[in-house]
DNA sequence: TGCAGTGTATTAAGACTATAAGACACCGAT
DNA sequence: ATCGGTGTCTTATAGTCTTAATACACTGCA
């Protein structure tokens, strides 16, 4: 079993707690720590960790599930999904991904980053996977 | 008066707009680009330009003044009260940046779009703001 | 003195977030 | 078949966030 607890929620940020579940979820799983077919702790185990309400880890489940990421196993629980790469156009999946990148144009502004920086600092982020 | 505006609102982060308005006042003010006893635009002004009601940004201001860092000119506006912070090392400012440059790469890998597909899609949001 | 501009108070309404307690269908194992 | 586990549905309640329309005291200026 693994020692240490996946999920922390920061009370402070403003950010929706299922919100805050959901990011770290994708996080999860894409550094790997969540792998394929891995079983995801289950609602009553998330929110008695956390001291919250079953039904808000539920609804990040929910959402998630929508997105793809994980799948329902009935009676068992909820399970890392393998991506269906590709059903989307590119177009559709860029615009799926702009307000996160304005986000960041935002932010880098605010910071006086440039792009390059930003980049350079984006790019160990990408974990190398082969051949594309 | 300035040409670019100031501050920009994102629908889809789930952070509240007085918030994002706290966060972006603050910013420009330790950044300097808000200078000392500058007047902050009118809470109007900003209402009709990010399409918001006043009152949310009245709500920011208020928040804003309660922690010190700007004040209330009786008739005329807020006007800015702290002084700039020194700009942080480049170092810290990425540390900031960072989680969400997690959440993007997080969010790419689910999508199934490379490095080079995103860096696509985020450098015109760079020019939008000028020459850096 | 008017007048336009400042932030703010008020009231009302709607959407969203989160909690609580109970119930259900489903599954695996005893 | 029973039991404990899974996610989810339902109902209700409370709080926050945002908008809307109206009004107020205050200020600088013509």
């Amino acid at each position: 079993m693994p020692s240490n607890f996946l999920f922390r929620i920061h009370p402070t940020s403003g950010v929706p707690i299922y919100r805050q579940l959901m990011d770290q979820v994708q996080a999860h799983v894409h550094a790997g720590r969540l792998p394929l077919d891995e079983m995801l702790p289950s609602v009553r185990q998330i929110a008695e960790e956390l001291q919250i309400n079953p039904m808000t880890v539920s609804k990040a489940y929910s959402l998630l599930e929508r997105d793809g990421l994980i799948e329902r196993v009935r009676g068992q629980g909820m399970r890392v999904k393998a991506a269906p790469k590709g059903l989307l156009p590119v177009k559709d999946r860029r615009e799926k991904i702009l307000p996160l990148l304005e986000q960041v144009a935002a932010k880098a502004f605010q910071l006086g980053l440039t792009r390059d920086q930003v980049i350079a600092a984006l790019t160990p982020l990408f974990k190398e996977r082969g051949a594309d």
